[in-house]
RNA sequence: GGGGGAAUUCCAGAGCGGUCAAAUGGGGCAGACUGUAAAUCUGUUGUCUACGACUUCGAUGGUUCGAAUCCAUCUUCCCCCA
């Protein structure tokens, strides 16, 4: 079996522009392709990290990847799949994105001579002038198609303007350029860049008479059709300090039952066949392929050490058995306590449970809260005495547990 | 450039000048049930020194005993015409 094959059995395939010459160029290592990342945070996600995978099943495969990093097209901002204007970043912002970027990556990918590169597109973006730009490419552009796009559609009702409007062609002038450049050949990318992709491919044909060829990746939904990696309070974050490896975790320990199988298959470097085994399973033995995947995706993102820690204060939590002493933990400071002692409502919020003092005052009242094993009382108090040493374990709902100490 | 409309709490979306911290739905959080799943049911969802107080309804001024609701200016967005 290739490797477009595999790709393909494991769901990760959803578009592609001429699949008999993608299998060809892949299957034989003859693919130089390219993957962008725009910097609009501090750190990779956890659909950054499905392109990161498939960059290195490509590269095992004896492909060459080029992480394409958007310090130029982050200049204007993508419009697919949003509903109104991003919010034009700083140029500081998006260089610093970049540097964090490329450290993440290099965890991941193998980069340097003849292995992977990681180019910025700011460095030929930002030197195109305008008109020259225009006549160059401009021509190849057709406003009528571009209206057509999947991307701009759901814009054309909340408004659209001119800046993001040229996303697109920025985009395709990547692809061009690197095409010249580089020899890449191909272009990967989520689903919802498909026109954005195709706008490359195109220009190149119209331009330079030649083929090139892209292709999306399934974009890793929930059985609910929702995108997967959020969370209410945003984005599952490959960086330790934004998402710790415990809770990064829980959330995949935590993922419904319709959808662990998928995930799985699209996000481990499992042997298929040891996947297909596990379909089989059903009811609460999905529990054992909820530990595997969460503990599989911490080892690749956070490392074996951290994932075996994980995995073991999870079970220790979740069986009531054993300490746990790899929780997420917070050191109280002494501004905390009044007295040598502190309230549980203001404990609550030092350790960010809770937003607010009436967040925690509603959550102790409905009985939410677990203090060393004990349900709280709005009125408990506690000796700063008490956080000494291992400190205090605190659980906020079933699934929630803090360490607290001094 | 001309004309019309809209801005409400996380989102969507109600809201007579007083009874509005603001309907309803979604989402979130918690409780029950469970398998750390889903579905379902219940409670909750501005802040605080909490049976009371304080700050919110795009921004700034104004009218009024009183304004999310009325007026003016500004900002942003949408629609129609060019």
């Amino acid at each position: 079996m290739g490797i477009y094959e595999e790709l393909k059995a494991r769901g990760l395939i959803a578009q592609v522009t001429d699949e008999e010459e993608i299998r060809e160029l892949l299957n034989n290592g003859k693919a130089v392709f390219y993957i962008g990342f725009d910097p609009t945070a501090d750190s990779l996600h956890v659909g950054h990290f499905m392109a990161l995978c498939l960059m290195k099943r490509l590269q095992m495969a004896g492909n060459k990847p080029i992480a394409l990093i958007g310090g130029g097209t982050g200049m204007i901002g993508d419009p697919s799949g949003r509903s109104d204007l991003r919010q034009m970043m700083t140029t500081e912002t998006i260089c610093h994105n970049c540097d964090a970027f490329k450290k993440q990556m290099e965890r991941f990918i193998e980069f340097g001579e003849g292995k992977a590169m990681m180019v910025n597109n700011a460095d030929w973006l930002m030197k195109l002038n305008y008109v020259d730009m225009l006549r160059e490419v401009g021509c190849c552009f057709s406003v009528n198609n571009m209206l057509r796009a999947e991307c701009y559609k759901q814009r054309m009702e909340k408004g659209l303007s001119f800046l993001e409007f040229n996303y697109m062609i920025m985009q395709s002038y990547d692809f061009y350029h690197m095409f010249q450049a580089f020899g890449c050949n191909m272009q990967f990318g989520g689903d919802d860049q498909w026109s954005n992709m195709l706008g490359g491919t195109d220009l190149i044909r119209r331009k330079l008479g030649k083929d090139a060829y892209a292709m999306t990746i399934t974009l890793l939904m929930n059985a609910e059709g929702k995108k997967m990696g959020k969370t209410a309070s945003g984005a599952v974050w490959l960086d330790p300090n934004k998402t710790s490896p415990f809770d990064f975790y829980q959330y995949w320990r935590n993922v419904g039952d319709a959808d662990v199988l998928k995930c799985i298959r699209m996000l481990t470097f499992l042997p298929l066949e040891e996947i297909d085994a596990m379909d089989k399973w059903e009811g609460s033995q999905l529990n054992r392929a909820k530990e595997i995947l969460a503990y599989e995706l911490t080892k690749l993102v956070h490392g074996e050490d951290e994932a075996e820690k994980a995995q073991e204060t999870a079970r220790a939590l979740f069986s009531g058995t054993g300490d746990a002493e790899n929780m997420p933990a917070t050191v109280l400071s002494e501004d905390r306590f009044e007295n040598g002692k502190i309230g549980v409502l203001n404990l609550l919020t030092a350790c960010g449970l809770c937003a607010s003092n009436g967040e925690a005052r509603r959550l102790v009242q409905q009985g939410g809260v677990m203090v060393s094993d004990k349900k709280a009382e709005v009125t408990d108090v506690y000796d700063r005495e008490d956080f000494s040493g291992e400190g205090v374990v605190i659980k906020k709902g079933k699934k929630i547990f803090h360490r607290a100490q001094i």
